[in-house]
DNA sequence: TTTTTGACCAAAATAACATTTTAGTCAATT
DNA sequence: AATTGACTAAAATGTTATTTTGGTCAAAAA
């Protein structure tokens, strides 16, 4: 089993990029981190954008994993967006990666972080614009565009979650899904 | 009346603001295009930033005169609303000062023109959100934070106006039309 | 042999310095 | 009283020197 290493390295280069974000991260403070000399990092990973792609990708992997534990499709479209929207908000709450690369990208834009946040994003939309269609096939909700109604959901998300915060008062998890509920689901109409 | 030149003077700033951008413009050059000693300038303002502003200004003015000159009282929230969106899409395709601005507020971050469209960011969610806070007094639409709504209408606005275009073909004005009642008035429920 | 290592190197980032550009002033001009 | 453009200090930009960092590889360790 030769890869107790690569654990390690991958740990300590999640922990730094989570930290410190990607361009203050070196490679000489992962290896110091991990216990391990430098060059073995390149007997793993190809380069730097490598190792982060690859710990990008364990993200979207365990985003997805955990969606799909409270997805249940015996449920409804509405309700499994309910409980997989509460597991987004309490997984971001943990994994703090995903926050510190958004900041990264806005306040500096570094281009490897941008790319891997494009590369987020478009899982994401491509993974809701898939249960929106099987709802739409099930004759669950409206007929319309699944990639424009999950990149609404997605840019809705981040709206009420991040957006928000500079105009007033954070909000809570229950009123992000009431609001969350009456803009997708229910609209303003009475 | 002394302000024949002030006008020259707002009407070459506007224009180059507009083809340049805040940072690209120099005040030299805006005295050159308005036939003016750079002097001048400084007789009716106090700066750069304050000529900016005031422009800014007046930009935000000029929209919620378009607005308001489709808005009818006697109709609708909801047909005021897609009146008011209509006339947002044709004004923007006129006034192309807010999108240069957009643009250069995402790939050079200038501080004064961050705080601009702050400002107009303000303005338009204050005037939404007046609307909206009327048409739910009157109960013509559902019973919600009259700020997060205008906001998230706001929002949506940009998210299928500028976002969209770089995922899939930019929408024409009928399907933005189309989907800002979907999502913000009728819900994808059935 | 295979895996690991850290001194080493070229390239990139940063700092230090020189040069140019620009916002804003004001004495002279109209 | 209004206008101007040469002028200045400060900011931006360009240039060069220095440091940092990603990536390599011959040697050491396993």
């Amino acid at each position: 089993m030769a890869s107790e290493r690569k654990k390690d390295i991958v740990e300590a280069a999640t922990k730094s990029f989570t930290f410190f974000g990607y361009k203050a991260t070196t490679m000489d403070q992962i290896a110091k981190l991990a216990n391990v000399g430098k060059g073995t990092i390149y007997t793993f990973f190809k380069n730097k954008d490598e190792l982060f792609e690859d710990i990008c990708i364990t993200l979207i992997q365990e985003m997805k994993r955990a969606a799909e534990a409270v997805i249940d499709p015996a449920q409804s479209f509405h309700e499994n967006v309910h409980r997989a929207l509460f597991e987004m908000l309490a997984f971001r709450t943990k994994h703090q990666l995903a926050v510190k690369l958004f900041q990264e990208e806005k306040e500096m834009g570094t281009p490897a972080v941008t790319q891997a946040l494009k590369k987020m994003e478009d899982a994401i939309v491509a993974y809701i614009a898939v249960q929106a269609k099987e709802a739409m096939d099930r004759n669950e909700i409206q007929q319309t565009d699944p990639q424009i109604a999950a990149f609404v959901m997605m840019k809705l998300y981040v709206t009420l979650v991040v957006d928000w915060e500079r105009r007033g008062p954070a909000l809570s998890k229950e009123e992000i899904a009431k609001l969350f509920e009456l803009y997708v689901f229910k609209g303003l109409s009475r």
